[in-house]
DNA sequence: ATCAAATTATAACATATGACAAAGCACAGG
DNA sequence: CCTGTGCTTTGTCATATGTTATAATTTGAT
């Protein structure tokens, strides 16, 4: 099975289709996106489950997304806590060059394709070229703004509100990189998958799943979610997509020097 | 009443006693120390409740916290969602400088004294003293450290531990800027802002206060917590503080150029 | 097609937490 | 000193969620 259906190229953008650098791709020029595009040293395939990398350890490169989900995960007693997901486009270990090292590990939700950056040559971007440095930082902060909301997600919504709001969160970010599709989302997340992300055991995240499908908010089935109304879904999660700043709410133009 | 005890200001550093900047304090040089010191245009006092920052608000200055704490957070169906903490030292809210409007509100957690930084002291910074940007970069990414940890406790801890992973995290901090008491920690939180920080209702942040009594881990009366073993309740916590990055490890000096 | 493994579904019971009510306490202001 | 207001404590019941066990279903490999 390979990835993502879906797997849009272009000629200027062989690699990545310039949908890299996600939702900073609006502030980039093209010069800036080919210039990323080729920070690229090598591109990995990967299977479900493959850990990228590890908590605790130093590595010399940080890893861009292009195909499918990983996610970032912590494991304590024996069970697995996932602090957030990634979607293709996603500057998946930035902090990781800045950080000695990292406080979690990097996890591939199904088959993914990975773009390794060297932690070289991202110290070069840093000296050479300040404006792709800049957005860099942004894209952190955009990736801090989504972890804070997880935060509230997890401090407001019981668990059918919680899976409801990951899925529309995931369909908003795929949207933003011109990725969605209208009826349906599909993804690898298994049940244990959500219950990890949700913060619940299995057998509840089952239960969750199975209030959605009884209230007509979305059908679930082996990660895919099919729903003929998006704004109801979206109401039922109290979904607010402000925190992804997805109407390109970024100071650049002011910061820039 | 004044803030918090132990106001050590020192002649070189007289506004903030040189423990600004928090955690990074330890990777700047005095000279760069004495420049962000020299950003603080006002230093200003406020009240218990104080909203310094509004969800949604464009705002042209950026927040240095410098005595008590401050509580970020959202608001929705009434409720009140507390999403983090800041300690004296804490840049509040640097993120609002590169993101247009700001994605929760800042509240003052009792009385507090803070210095503002106007934004464009802050592009001045970008521009002429990359040193400090970046550290102001990774100043962000401590924070976004300990926002994914929230999430791991959130998912991982019941109500009395989460309390308790709290105050641990607390005391941590205030000890990697010389600010720990040693067998009591003293703040303005009451059970009311335990239970929004810990995503419960305040009647069972009540019961989880009992039963920390009750174990014997720590006594908390009116937000001051006493303990004669902060080991053991950081056991209790599960409370592991490698994610405060407190044995400085950054990569400044390799990311550095 | 068949089988093993993983995933999903269902049930019963225990625990954690929420909602509501009411009473006791502490502190600031008159 | 009184007194109100907000905070803490306690109790009761309802709901959400965890745990264990087991069965049904799907998937992937042979």
């Amino acid at each position: 099975m390979d990835a993502i259906r879906g797997d849009i190229r272009t000629a200027e953008f062989p690699l990545t289709g310039a949908f890299l650098a996600g939702r900073l791709r609006e502030h980039l020029g093209a010069d800036d996106l080919r210039y990323i595009e080729n920070l690229v040293d090598t591109v990995e395939d990967h299977r479900d489950g493959t850990r990228l990398l590890k908590r605790g350890v130093v590595t010399d490169h940080s890893t861009i997304l292009i195909e499918g989900y990983v996610f970032r995960t912590m494991e304590a007693g024996g069970k697995r806590y996932i602090l957030g997901v990634n979607v293709p486009g996603d500057f998946v270990d930035l902090h990781g060059f800045a950080l000695k090292r990292l406080d979690h590990n990097v996890d591939a939700a199904g088959a993914i394709k990975v773009g390794r950056v060297s932690h070289a040559s991202l110290q070069k971007v840093m000296q050479e070229r300040p404006r792709i440095a800049r957005a860099m930082w942004f894209a952190t902060l955009l990736d801090a703004s989504i972890d804070r909301k997880w935060i509230q997600i997890l401090e407001q919504l019981d668990a059918p509100k919680r899976i409801a709001h990951l899925f529309a969160e995931v369909q908003t970010r795929l949207k933003l990189i011109g990725r969605d599709a209208p009826r349906a989302l599909r993804t690898p997340f298994t049940q244990i998958d959500l219950a990890d992300m949700c913060g619940v055991s299995a057998i509840h995240a089952n239960r969750a799943v199975g209030k959605m499908r009884e209230l007509g908010i979305a059908e679930i089935r082996r990660g895919d979610l099919f729903t003929d109304d998006w704004d109801r879904l979206k109401r039922y999660a109290r979904f607010e997509p402000d925190y992804l700043y997805g109407d390109g709410a970024l100071k650049f133009d002011e910061v820039w020097d």
